[in-house]
DNA sequence: TCTGGGGTCCTAGGACCC
DNA sequence: TCTGGGGTCCTAGGACCC
């Protein structure tokens, strides 16, 4: 028996959300960029020539000075524009490869099992591709283990200049050489706290990872991290997904644009979170059993009083009728309301969720209104088509006063009519 | 004044059962 | 001194990802 080896490539969009921003502003292809996380309150996303002056992470209020010196531009995010963008990279890739796994908004897996070599100019014609077709620059790392794959991205990416932006180590020797480069924080799945734990344990680059003792790592931390060993050393302990599974538990919370203090505020913003959560919930076609609904101020003033309310509420039968489900997050809310404190964020949580194909109703359960599922089908098909919010529950207003602050927001250039870009 | 949002998986430990 | 043993299920919390 021979053991047929697998070829992995991970395809990743260089600086995503600040690439998106210069496809329809050619203009500043040479200007450095950061986008902001909502509210405009830290950097999550930096252009390369950003990279070297500004962290990621750092709130926006304490950079404002470094941005205006080295003439950083700065943009509130647009997930309007990265959404409709990464639709059209992941379009151009399915187009030319026989299995595509997306796996976040700008990166995807590819099994390349099988493909003609050399896979490498597989991987610089992809970058090629996806360039003129989207404007959105790529890099390709290629190995026979996913984690190894993204490993070689990652080289492809910091040494893009030599590497042209492809990086193949499926070569054992050339493998070797990238794992003794890496630090072991670089490895996929190695996050802040395991960084410290390996280096306690003198594993300090990914290669010391890869020869340490699998069943060592497995009884002191987990078999996630045993996995990511094997993977190492290119054993392929992780599959393609091909398609992605229905979701487990479903969220809608965020950051008031400014502080609540009343009951009716939060009232708001919950019905508009459970109202946002509700159409994820039917787009994948489950139904919900419980709501958690939460509050809270806000984390990091010394000043603010702290308060964080949290509750379960348990639906009398599974659902994904958005006014079922409001009516059941204002009864939590108003056992969690209390008055005086500065109010920063509210959250709502959909869990238990089931199939619609899978439940069976409840033969004792309290008896169930037919007739809803069709509402909820028309409802869900004019905002489609009309735009998010044409119709809502009347608790949610179109325009609150502690909705989102985006000051820098560029037009959303390919999803709405009225922004489209316009020749003269 | 101003610090994101949305997920997954694993493990330990408690509750409960026989 | 010694205070059963073994199993399942659930939940909270931790760690990770982008």
């Amino acid at each position: 028996m021979t053991s047929s080896t697998k070829s992995f490539a991970l395809i990743d969009c260089n600086s995503f959300y600040a690439s998106c921003e210069r496809v329809f502003r050619p203009d500043l292809a040479k200007i450095p960029i950061v986008v902001l996380s909502n509210n405009d309150g830290c950097v999550i996303a930096r252009s390369a020539e950003a990279k070297p002056f500004i962290k990621m992470g750092e709130p926006y209020f304490k950079i404002k000075d470094q941005l205006r010196r080295h003439n950083i531009l700065a943009f509130s995010s647009n997930y309007a524009l990265y959404g409709d963008m990464s639709e059209r990279v992941m379009m151009t890739l399915e187009s030319r490869l026989p299995s595509v796994e997306v796996y976040s908004i700008d990166e995807a897996f590819a099994d390349l099992t099988g493909l003609p070599e050399p896979l490498d100019q597989l991987g610089y014609s992809l970058r090629a591709d996806v360039l003129q077709i989207t404007g959105i620059p790529v890099g390709v790392g290629i190995a026979s283990t996913k984690t190894l794959a993204k490993l070689a991205n990652a080289a492809a990416k910091r040494w893009q200049r030599q590497t042209g932006g492809v990086v193949d180590i499926r070569d054992p020797e050339r493998r070797d050489k990238l794992l003794k480069a890496m630090p072991v924080e670089d490895v996929w799945g190695v996050g802040r706290r395991m960084t410290e734990h390996l280096k306690a344990m003198n594993i300090k680059t990914a290669w010391d990872m890869s020869n340490a003792d699998t069943a060592t790592l497995r009884k002191r931390f987990s078999v996630l991290v045993e996995k990511t060993a094997r993977e190492l050393r290119g054993i392929s302990c992780l599959d393609m997904e091909p398609t992605a599974p229905a979701k487990k538990e479903i969220c809608s919370s965020r950051a008031f644009g400014q502080r609540v203090y009343d009951l009716k505020g939060l009232q708001e913003a919950v019905a508009s979170y459970t109202t946002r959560a509700a159409e994820k919930l039917r787009k994948q076609q489950s139904l919900c059993k419980v709501i958690q609904v939460g509050v809270r101020t806000g984390l990091f003033n010394p000043d603010e009083k702290h308060y964080a309310r949290s509750l379960q509420c348990h639906l009398p039968y599974p659902t994904d009728d958005t006014r079922l489900l409001i009516q059941a997050a204002m009864q939590g809310l108003d056992h969690i309301y209390k008055e005086g404190p500065a109010y920063a964020k509210a959250s709502i949580m959909l869990l238990d969720l089931c199939q619609r194909n899978e439940y069976t109703p409840d033969l004792f359960a309290p008896s169930q209104p037919g007739g809803t599922d069709h509402l909820m089908q028309t409802l869900d098909q004019i905002n489609q088509r009309w735009g998010r919010n044409t119709i809502k529950p009347a608790r949610v207003p179109a325009s609150p006063g502690w909705g989102m602050q985006r000051q820098l927001l560029s037009p959303s250039y390919t999803t709405r009519l009225d922004q489209l870009w316009v020749a003269r």
